[in-house]
DNA sequence: TTGTATGCGTTATCAT
DNA sequence: ATGATAACGCATACAA
């Protein structure tokens, strides 16, 4: 029969079999120099003798620090947010901190809610991609970024705030590099899937689209260019209503790698050829991309880069003793892999 | 200036401005009925006032129950796990659990320590879909799950152990339908890509490709299975293998959506017809099926309905005052999605 | 209805 | 090198 009714081992249940004191066995758990070797080895053996399993929340409580990174993506099944945390996780990992992973789902009441949470367990950090549905969680961000609690953002930042500590992926350089490979290729009547313009991110890819186009003095008119909703199905309703156009399309950029793919099988089934007949880039690089015939040209945004820089600036605000100023945003260029589909014409 | 050099507000902060006693301010921010309607109002006011956050772990500690769920998936980048914890996150929400997702990355080692960092921040319950690399964590789960710990099994669970408390599919059951699916749309030479056989799931869904064949009276010989290692890869190669052997399929039944997928891919690329000259479907169902050319046909695991029954479980044995028997396994029946992949002959 | 006292498991500051 | 003690923030049995 068990010394307390809970059957979990404590430092005092180890330190009264061994006859030493709680705080000696903390020591030696934390491998305190100044506990004796010996003790330091019988205490181990002990403490797995007895299956001993640390309270990371009391020391939390009691060290105010948690080790612990908090994380909010809109939706982990995402494979951008995926690699992202994996990023993440990496440089934790090698830090010693542990990260958790929340969801927003792409509403700015439950990322509210989530950042109540994690700050609740005490995390030492957050790391925030904000949701789509970009509510007024301002005034939080801002107060939270002005009491100096470490805090990054990443790919998708709150737009109306001023110093945000960011790191994030050129947009407008990617639209603009992946119109620009579509030129390159010899390919002049190009359109543009553009996604909703009041996300930056979509608005950034459609600037660079028309930097390239202007450069290359290609023209850009009202055909040239359609919004898409939703990923998954408006890329077929999208390029058929394109190729309806009078000026039909030699090749698309499309703002997200979905849409592409979906505008691509319409293109298949009309009969076409691609990329002779049509060409197609998408951006984000899904890993699909890969499987899908023909493969899918696309635009990579370094996700796991961007999460290993997130939490190393994270950390280090963490660990730093001085409230450093925070960071301002640090931003990545993308990547252009090319694929079958946009082959040269 | 604060009162305290912290400047996070507690129950002790929020009592003396009010001139009340902490465990009053305790109380009312949890809605005792004790505490009069009109405090109860001064406090909630006080703490929103204040800018209050309850600190979770304090309480946890104190509680002894954390109201956490810790869920171990190998990876959160894979769409079926991610679609697991969906429904493991809706039924945690409603009956009041935050939920904390962890990697294992298929190692069972890095599972172990999952597990352990878990449990030392408390989490009341956990959820696990085991590594595939599956090591001899057994020991752990055994113990866990003698001792009356609340864990739930899903998916891809310890094989050698006899009680486990789970939610899975029947992969068996979903081979069979899958083939009998083909059969059905007329093909009788239908081939098998098989996972490694010493993952159930894999070897499962190998004995119900054999079940179908059998049932139907169809010939099932050298030539018609092919095991594959590498998800992504190895579709393509393996097809072509398949192609050159001496009697050709007319149709394939991958255990993986993405050997399916590249499969297909290299079937297209020899000028071949799908599925006309030759039929595909996989498993697992996902998103992507729908935006290859031609879609390609799965079994769907249910696996947000997966997620939701193993969160409902592990919460009812936390909830329920007597430590009742672990449950033991919940099979759930997966179903064929048709898609154009593996149309009539 | 509210206040007082205690303890959850750990670590840090003393003292020895 | 080790022990005694207090404190982290909260919830609860008990007292008033």
């Amino acid at each position: 029969m068990p010394r307390k009714k809970s059957d979990k081992t404590t430092i005092h249940d180890i330190a009264y079999e061994l006859g030493l004191n709680a705080s000696t066995v903390s020591r030696a758990l934390n491998d305190n120099l100044a506990v004796s070797k010996k003790t330091r080895e019988l205490v181990k053996a002990k403490a797995l003798e007895m299956n001993y399993q640390p309270n990371h929340i009391a020391a939390a409580l009691r060290r105010g620090r948690s080790n612990t990174l908090g994380v909010v993506v809109p939706a982990i099944d995402r494979s951008f947010f995926g690699r992202v945390i994996r990023g993440i996780e990496e440089e934790a990992d090698g830090a010693g901190f542990r990260v958790i992973v929340c969801q927003s789902f792409d509403s700015s009441a439950r990322e509210r809610e989530m950042v109540d949470t994690l700050r609740g367990l005490q995390v030492d950090g957050l790391l925030i991609s904000v949701a789509k549905d970009t509510g007024d969680n301002l005034d939080l961000y801002q107060k939270l970024i002005s009491s100096g609690f470490p805090i990054q953002f990443f790919d998708n930042v709150p737009s109306s705030l001023e110093v945000v500590p960011a790191v994030i992926i050129d947009d407008r350089r990617g639209g603009y590099a992946a119109t620009r490979h579509l030129i390159d290729q010899g390919y002049k009547r190009i359109a543009h899937l553009r996604g909703p313009q009041h996300l930056h991110i979509y608005r950034n890819r459609y600037l660079g689209y028309l930097d390239a186009m202007q450069e290359a003095g290609l023209e850009v008119n009202d055909d040239s260019v359609l919004e898409i909703v939703s990923h998954f199905d408006s890329g077929k309703e999208a390029f058929e209503e394109l190729w309806k156009r009078k000026t039909r399309p030699e090749a698309i950029f499309s703002a997200s790698d979905f849409s592409a793919v979906s505008g691509m099988k319409a293109a298949l089934q009309l009969g076409l050829r691609v990329p002779e007949d049509i060409a197609f880039i998408g951006f984000s690089n899904e890993p699909f991309n890969e499987l899908v015939s023909p493969a899918l040209s696309s635009v990579d945004q370094q996700p796991i880069t961007m999460g290993q820089i997130a939490a190393k600036r994270a950390i280090k605000a963490i660990t730093s003793e001085d409230d450093e100023q925070p960071d301002d945003r640090l931003v990545l260029m993308p990547a252009v892999v090319v694929r079958e589909s946009s082959g040269a014409k």
